[in-house]
DNA sequence: TATGAATGAGGCTTCATTCAT
DNA sequence: CATGAATGAAGCCTCATTCAT
């Protein structure tokens, strides 16, 4: 009986994820070019050479965890929107307090982060993740305050700002949680921030 | 009889300066390891050797670039805040004011996106930075609005949660201009955004 | 009743044809480091792995591939030396022709080029190429040349000189065109080549 | 005092032609891929890092060998032509007795071999040594046998023909010498065998 | 003080080779 | 037999750092 583990295993469907989720966090902590690939093979449990078997180079495996890890988080919300009756301010609750357990919980969401960093650097892939994500979310939100404002429930603010004072609060807050983590202990917490967001921009926003 | 110091008196002088401007902007640009040291010093208008004549190496330089850079900027505002006379939403309005222009126009300012990419590969410098910058402004603003609510001109929020909804969206738009501006022509001014946000603050704030 | 062998047994007899085939032709073409492994799978109709159940590594298959190609070419002259009757400028030409010939159209001929680039690399399959092919070649037309001075056909030139004036200038229009075939139209043609090749060395052979 | 020697020292003017040197060297033992960058350096004396500060990659220090190497050596050949009073048998002579020489003496002659093997993997080279080096030295034998025929020295022969009989012989000896000096100890003297080749030539071309 | 040629460690990438399927 | 996923050594190349000038 043979118990030494084979050199590897052939695991072709399970590989590219396994890659791109190993990506994602080393590129989130250290940064495209501070990440080393010997180390995201380290962390998928392959060889730095298995790495080139799904992805053409360093730069095609970082589009690549873009592309996987931002996609599918939106559409969700998008229908909640589209769905929705009943007040805009309920409706602003209901993405905000969604929107702020993602932040929490799915490892997705630390790509903002990444991208702030990046986007300059690859603006091919700024350009992709600000319209897919960044003008998408805004697009969303955007969409509720106008429908409020139309319904008279809230003021005739400017939509385009108001739609910046609802997203970067959280987004922020995000952001910073993960950059400081190492040193802070004292960030909030986000769906306990997000309900108190939610009450600031409904004073902020409700008609008179 | 000519007083003035020959030329490169003058400049050498000046040299730390310049080279951490140069160092500022390409870090901001790239990220701290995709900046090469060689188009710092070419910015700077020196050569590679000079930058070692005045700092140790390239996270040295790094150091000195976050803290020249992030120190002389909230000294006005605490002044403003400890000189206050009148209301608080007049204050909350000054400092938001002033900071939103200070953003605009400051490059030193650019350094949060900096440190938001870098913290956890620095966590001296992260603490650091937290702690002079991101935790003074807090503080700055935290005692703004526990001013404005022991006085009853603000309703008892949070003050926690209250000045992270203060800070952080001009904070998140400067970043995502910083970061986008690329590929974004959208976004919004600052200045202006600061009075929308203001307003949508005192709203938030205001005692009933 | 169906005798014929199924396809993939007849297939697995070829096998190692269709391989040497394959790497002659990528190693002329690239060279024997250039040459990639999967290329000659691909080429071959075989993935990578299926080389090396025929192959012990890439360096045996390029002593195969040397081996295999160059063998059986000279039989046949040497049987058209040793049976010839008639006079030597006849024997030389049907010599020539015949070269001629196979240079133009066997690819076992390109294997010169591949063995000029590559015998400093590997000076045992030098060795046997040299043995093989050209000295052989050489004592072929050296016979022709000794026989026809002995007969008082030809002058008494220096008969190892002689034969590098008649082998050289094909092999060397050989190797020209295969090396330069990418970007020169004006190479002459092999047979036409041959004859006027002839001719010369006709003149400068004969007896006074 | 200090007697342990320098690291290194500073000698920009001659590296870029010792560095050339060492390639050619190496280009011509092992062929492009398999020559490795450290041992060029190691024989320039310099580091790998050093053959960057002079040129761009590996394919563009190979160009430079070809270029730098070649191209002065036909100027002379040229001239020889141009002034040339005298019978062309005589000259025929001269260029013959000229280049057997180089080829034994000058390194840079051996790039022959070095483009044979390389001209298909390096079209663009491949291209430029053809239209430099090969087809410029058979215009040179080609006007000299052209102006034989005119003067009613030479036989009416094909120019393009002869051209490859007068040029094709020297070259490839050379190109013999170089590939199997590891194994073949009997291959023949360059200029004598000139000597050689061009009474045969001269037999082959005289007017009856 | 300033230069920039030279270094050398370390990363990305390729590809001959192995081996689980 | 055949496959092709996985390996890992080795090469190219970059760039922070050093140091002779």
């Amino acid at each position: 009986m043979d118990l030494t583990p084979p050199r590897w295993q052939r695991r072709k469907d399970a590989r590219p994820a396994e890659i791109i989720e190993a990506a994602l966090a080393l590129f989130v902590e250290k940064g495209f070019a501070a990440a080393r690939l010997d180390d995201v093979a380290k962390r998928a449990g392959v060889t730095k050479g298995t790495l080139y078997l799904y992805f053409e180079n360093k730069e095609e495996l970082f589009k690549a965890v873009v592309r996987e890890t931002v996609l599918p988080n939106l559409e969700f919300a998008e229908l909640l929107v589209a769905d929705h009756r009943g007040s805009c301010a309920d409706l602003l609750w209901a993405l905000l307090e969604g929107w702020a357990q993602r932040l929490q919980q799915s490892p997705s969401t630390s790509i903002s982060k990444l991208m702030i960093a990046e986007a300059s650097n690859f603006p091919e892939l700024g350009r992709f993740y600000l319209e897919e994500v960044v003008l998408r979310s805004r697009r969303l939100f955007a969409e509720v305050i106008q429908r409020g404002i139309d319904a008279g429930e809230f003021r005739a603010v400017d939509v385009a700002m108001a739609t910046r004072s609802v997203t970067a609060p959280l987004m922020m807050i995000k952001v910073w949680k993960q950059s400081f983590e190492c040193c802070d202990s004292s960030e909030v917490d986000l769906p306990e921030f997000a309900r108190f967001h939610y009450e600031m921009l409904i004073r902020g926003l409700r008609a008179d």
